[in-house]
DNA sequence: CTGAAAGCGCTTACAG
DNA sequence: CTGAAAGCGCTTACAG
């Protein structure tokens, strides 16, 4: 290519590159011949060659759970606005597996980690990753993450606490005292802390939070289709349930439809993040927004970020937003 | 890391890639040191130097659709299987950033390209494209595409055409005549035969198409809710709204709900895809259904096959779901 | 089975 | 501004 255009290999490397250091028209015409001839600078070359890396990549625990397709869509956003590639990774919510991806974004020297699944509350569970982590961030890496994760890392850290505490006092405020939780694994940080915020609000209402039952099934659709199921099986004078997301809380609107509970008649319904779909939903469901997108393009800007002295945290607030699922108890 | 384990390089590449012709003792010895030192292989070097990837791209018009997040979740779960990444990127339906999308993969040296967004009907807007492609595949490059491009590439073609003509057949089968189509720009393929299988059926039920109001908006939601105002507005006797994706459908059903039109009472709406959510929705979206997690894994699958002599099309049906939002037309 | 050496396609000091 | 040369970290014939 650099014969075709009559160059030494340098100078049609700083032409492509446009590295300063070759006269306007001899670039010119450098990326004139490479455009005829179709070449395509080797990226693999590049990074070996410059250490340089225009590729990030991204760890979620599914793409398909709509919370992690917001976020990646936020990701992307400001990743096509640096011209940078995403590599996304599933984890499925299993710890061996998320740390095979680490690796492998490792291995593939990516410029920035995004670890946008929830952290585990047990500590032990990141040491793994979090060695990788440190390893990688020892050799220039950027690492952010979203949620709390016991990791050393920049983070976006939605107010999980608050926002369980806003859905819960809102449906103790319509009256109700029988509720059930639809949760995920409480393993997960972002369960347990936004589970710490309903029972802050029980506490504070005088409930007990003992006798609320919290239905732990997989943090998903079905999730909250079979956790409803049991509810409505092993308690059945529940006039309230707080899901913990909004899939589970989906899920749960989808059964009890086919179980002719009417919502909110019968029973209140609610969720946990505003995905896009929640608003759309009959009756709309009442949940705590999170702004999925923006915390999303809000982690790789940290990461894009030149590093500070110590991991630097961007809160994000939660808000109540009511809609039809949820009405006062009856009686 | 060879020195560290005592052997040479050479060898420590071997063991560590699993490469035959190292003794399984040396070959365990050298995986210890490296994972105690922490070493990861660099996916640079490696590619530069065997010409091998483990990366693959696949090109999505917007992830935040959930037609493509749920090919997206398709093509990661083979992809983990074969131990591969994804690198996503977006084009916003825009041809421009669909070839630099392109020429950005080719420059990773992705092993396959996979192309899920809808191809325009215009073959001139794909030609860029095309010679991208053409190169990246002489030069070893594997590409497959999901519904109808002007590419000479595998393809994975779902049967838009049948599902249009089934669901408008479902759609006068209820008697309905004053027919409102919400479509998105007809300048993608996928509109044009989903539309174009909708237009088959009411020649056959003698129903002028020209008679029906075609309503071009954005193929989102958003444009669902824009088009259905309109329709409302300037069609007002319209008793069912065909829309050519979920996503639009449910656009129109907020729309309707907010407009306090009852659904299928008063006007019966009808989707294409059967995204996730269309059974959640209330009432649920009578629809076809297109096994996209499906598509994107036969499409990687294709991918990853050796090459035909000739171009493989693998034909994918759609199918009639029907739900509770549409019904008979009012007598 | 093991190692020395060439080479993958770039970038980047270093000279000119 | 331009080029020759070293080097990025691997893999892979080629010898041994």
């Amino acid at each position: 290519m650099a014969n075709a255009a009559g160059v030494s290999i340098a100078t049609a490397s700083r032409a492509l590159a446009g590295t300063p250091g070759v006269s306007p028209s001899v670039a010119e015409q450098v990326r004139r011949v490479a455009a005829e001839l179709g070449y395509v600078t080797n990226m693999h070359a590049r990074s070996l060659a410059g250490g340089t890396t225009s590729a990030i990549g991204l760890v979620v625990h599914e793409i398909g759970d709509p919370y992690f397709t917001e976020i990646a869509s936020g990701v992307m956003r400001v990743a096509a606005a640096e011209e940078l590639t995403v590599q996304i990774c599933h984890t499925g919510r299993d710890p061996g597996t998320e740390l095979r991806q680490v690796r492998n974004l490792v291995a593939n020297r990516v410029g920035a980690i995004l670890i946008a699944g929830s952290g585990f509350v047990d500590p032990e569970i990141e040491v793994p990753v979090r060695d990788e982590l440190e390893r990688y961030t020892a050799s220039g890496g950027r690492v952010a993450v979203i949620g709390r994760h016991h990791l050393r890392a920049d983070t976006v850290q939605p107010d999980n606490t608050a926002g369980g505490r806003q859905i819960a006092e809102h449906v103790l405020g319509l009256g109700h005292r029988r509720l059930a939780i639809l949760s995920g694994s409480r393993g997960l940080t972002t369960v347990a802390d936004r589970l710490a915020g309903v029972h802050d609000a029980m506490w504070a209402a005088g409930v007990e939070p003992d006798a609320v039952p919290v239905i732990e099934e997989e943090f998903t659709r079905d999730g909250g289709r079979v956790g409803t199921t049991r509810i409505l099986a092993e308690h059945p004078d529940t006039t309230a349930i707080v899901a913990i997301n909004d899939d589970m809380a989906i899920g749960c609107l989808s059964e009890l439809r086919q179980a002719r509970a009417s919502v909110p008649g019968r029973i209140t319904v609610t969720g946990f993040d505003d995905v896009a779909v929640a608003g759309d939903l009959a009756p709309g469901l009442t949940t705590i927004r999170l702004p999925m997108a923006d915390m999303g393009a809000r982690a790789l800007a940290l990461a894009l970020k030149e590093p500070g002295k110590r991991p630097r945290k961007v809160r994000v607030g939660a808000e109540l937003v009511v809609r039809g699922s949820s009405g006062p108890v009856r009686g």
